[in-house]
DNA sequence: ATGATGATATTTTTT
DNA sequence: ATATCATCAT
């Protein structure tokens, strides 16, 4: 057997890291080095170098786009499917194993998985049920607490309050949840995980059984793994294995969701003897934009040290544009997609990429005027629509009539006439029964419901028995076709509004030939196809949706351009406060993030980079001016080049070659702004006082008007002062002086 | 049960 | 500016 296709095209440096000998191995892997060519290679390798069996290596995804590529590219080397090899999602793996031993896990066999909607609707029953305030008891806080928690491997039990009263109710209220969902046979994303990792620490004969099937196990992304994921990586490894992990301290971009990019360096101390690999050669951007990246990058302490090289061409500078306001960004924007269409380019290589969604909505206006098909990334997935999740609501009570969740979520949808108090009534029965909401519901029937209560809800058991009973049997998309039909839920959008009701309409059909078009693949093989679909819904939230290929601009946030290469990039909003996040900026962990993240956004160009800026920019409805991000000043000056605007109204403030440098220039952060103030739209009519002029207040002393609200008394001005910063002050109380 | 009203927040996302 | 959400009135 030659091994030529495995190991000919790569280079040296790769080469080395498909071909490490059985030891732990680190691989450095820089952007565009090849990082899923080694992971892929590596067990091509060791299938047929080291003879291992397919049998014996799991590999281990974040997403199941990357485990999906993965298998197929493996496939594609070997010739064959490797059946028996598992490829996942660190949540799909963990999810196989409790399933296949569910008992041992102390799970119900028909536990469903609650994603974080319903995770969040659970949390809020809760709050009510226990009659606290919402506001002093924020349910997205309590869902942090319990899944940072979970992420960090800590039960309630393992946790103190100290003296601490808001903790020690944190602490009660992760206990009850636990409780429920103990109740209702149902699993959250973070007990997947660490359900599983307890699972294989306290069964040794099934750790000892897998460590012993799993002698290869390779971890992709390793530097986006959270505590738990480590601990069930060394578990399942074992001290004395031979675990393969591919990371990216430089692409760590995830810490807020419990990332610790310090699993690098503790890999190395945990697993003794690990070797390390470097893989620097980047195949996808030019020297210029590599440069610029490198730059940038080095600003960041304690990296493990990496600098990316090609050997292609310089390429381009990178441009730099200064816009007067976000319109005016996206019209700069709009204009250089029409040139490159206009030179025959495509538009699908085109991404305009930002630091959070709300930045889109400009572009997708001017898009719009301009008639430029486009594609925005992120948003609600398939399986995440609403009334996508009430049909799979319906299913899972079918398959699990304990699930409460469920049960209160389409109990009364279509409406059948079950209220609120009737819920109470339930909700109180359930309790003192301790028992489900089904199963009150069968109490309540005859004692504690009015007449037409127990009516409309003998009808809402009955139909689900009557559709359990019918749909036995069925092949899975007619049982998702009968139940759409059985429940009403056709009919019942069918009635809405016009717009709105047509599309629910679609995507509930929509599910009908998904539920056609699924077959189980190797985790949920052995569950019944009903419960594999469920699984499944959960699982893969929809993004591979068949979508029309139609020639786009790709647009989507920085976060989400991770792992995604285009010929030309756009950076935009490269603002202080806006990139790096005002939210961020304090903190040197959170800057040094927000670095990496501009790091990731940058090498994701292959041709062409443009960064882009607007001096004023509205932002949830007031007008604001800010500093060109930091990132541009960080980025070696040499590289860039200034596109200038294609009105000369600059007015030369200070002598910087370009605008950003003038901005710098000034003392106080403050500067004014280098066109007419009368030219922009919606300016305040405060008389005295316009953008940009300069200031004195009492207290403060001096400052220059960043923006204005209102009019009268009544407005409000925002004045960046130079010793106390920026401050918004009532015109009324304020007593500015113009100077 | 549905729609109007007002309060509130508003970084990033996968599973 | 705008979206979401709870509350209240119809």
């Amino acid at each position: 057997m030659t091994l030529d296709p495995i190991l000919e095209p790569l280079n040296e440096a790769q080469r080395a890291a498909v071909t490490a000998p059985l030891a732990p191995v680190l691989v450095l892997a820089g952007a565009g080095s090849g990082k899923t060519r080694v992971l892929t290679h590596r067990i091509a390798w060791l299938i047929q170098a080291e003879g291992a069996s397919p049998h014996s290596v799991l590999a281990v995804t974040f997403t199941n786009k990357a485990a999906g590529e993965m298998r197929t590219r493996i496939e594609h080397l070997l010739g064959v499917p490797p059946g028996q090899l598992w490829i996942g999602t660190f949540h799909g793996i963990a999810h196989r194993l409790l399933r296949r031993h569910w008992r041992e896990a102390g799970l119900s066999e028909s536990f469903q998985i609650l994603d974080s909607e319903d995770q969040q609707r659970l949390i809020k029953k809760l709050l009510k049920a226990q009659q606290l305030d919402e506001s002093r008891w924020v349910p997205r806080e309590v869902q942090w607490f319990i899944n940072s928690n979970k992420d960090e491997g800590r039960r309630p039990k393992d946790l103190k309050a100290g003296n601490d009263p808001v903790r020690a109710q944190m602490i009660r209220l992760y206990g009850l949840y636990e409780e429920t969902c103990e109740r209702n046979g149902v699993v959250d994303f973070a007990e997947l995980l660490l359900r599983s990792f307890e699972l294989l620490r306290d069964q040794p004969a099934l750790l000892q059984h897998y460590r012993q099937r799993f002698r290869h196990v390779l971890v992709d992304e390793f530097q986006d793994t959270n505590a738990i994921q480590y601990a069930w990586l060394r578990l399942i490894a074992g001290a004395d294995g031979h675990p393969y992990v591919v990371g990216d301290d430089d692409q760590s971009v995830y810490r807020w969701r419990g990332a610790r990019v310090e699993n690098l360096q503790q890999f190395q101390r945990d697993f003794a003897g690990a070797k390390l690999y470097r893989l620097e050669q980047n195949y996808r951007s030019t020297g210029t934009i590599l440069a610029a990246a490198n730059g940038l990058i080095a600003n960041n302490s304690g990296r493990l040290g990496k600098t990316l090289w090609t050997s292609g061409e310089r390429g381009e500078p990178v441009r730099l544009y200064a816009a007067f306001n976000e319109r005016d960004e996206a019209e700069f924007v709009t204009q250089r997609i029409r040139d490159h269409v206009a030179r025959g380019g495509m538009r699908r290589d085109i991404a305009i990429l930002y630091r959070s969604n709300a930045q889109s909505r400009v572009f997708e206006e001017a898009f719009l005027s301009a008639r430029i098909p486009y594609r925005v990334y992120g948003g609600l997935r398939f399986f995440e629509r609403a009334e996508i999740k009430d049909a799979l609501a319906y299913l899972r009570l079918l398959v699990n009539r304990r699930d409460d969740a469920s049960f209160e979520r389409i109990v009364n949808l279509p409406t059948r006439g079950i209220g609120a108090k009737s819920l109470d009534t339930l909700r109180e029965a359930a309790k003192t029964a301790g028992g489900s909401l089904w199963e009150a519901a069968g109490l309540c029937l005859g004692a504690g419901l009015g007449a037409k209560a127990s009516a409309a809800l003998q009808g809402f058991i009955g139909l689900i028995e009557r559709l359990a009973a019918e749909v036995a049997g069925l092949a899975l998309h007619e049982q998702v076709d009968r139940m759409l039909a059985v429940t009403g839920l056709i009919e019942f959008h069918r009635r809405e509004k016009a717009d709105r009701g047509e599309a629910r309409v679609e995507n509930l059909e929509e599910l009908v030939s998904a539920a056609r078009g699924f077959s189980a693949d190797g985790a949920n093989a052995d569950l019944p196809p009903l419960e594999a679909f469920l699984a499944h819904a959960a699982l893969e939230s929809g993004e591979g949706q068949a979508d029309a290929w139609e020639d786009c601009v790709q647009m989507m946030t920085l976060h989400t351009a991770k792992g995604l290469e285009f010929p030309i990039v756009f950076l935009s909003g490269m603002e202080d406060g806006l990139f790096p996040h005002q939210r961020s900026i304090t903190d040197l962990e959170g800057l040094e993030e927000e670095r990496r993240l501009c790091y990731v956004g940058m090498t994701r160009a292959m041709k062409q980079l443009y960064l882009t800026y607007a001096e004023q920019r509205r932002l949830h409805g007031i007008d604001s001016y800010s500093q060109p991000s930091r990132f541009i000043k960080e980025t070696p000056e040499e590289l860039l080049e200034e596109i200038r605007p294609r009105l000369q109204v600059m007015r030369p403030v200070a002598a910087g070659r370009f605008a950003h440098e003038r901005a710098f220039a000034r003392p106080g952060g403050a500067y004014a702004p280098s066109f007419a103030a009368g030219r922009l739209r919606g300016e305040s009519e405060v008389p005295g006082f316009r953008l940009g002029a300069r200031v004195r207040h009492g207290k403060f002393g001096e400052g220059v008007i960043l923006s204005l609200e209102g009019s009268g008394p009544q407005a409000r001005v925002q004045v960046n002062f130079e010793r106390q910063g920026t401050k918004w002050l009532v015109m009324q109380y304020a007593n500015l002086e113009p100077l």
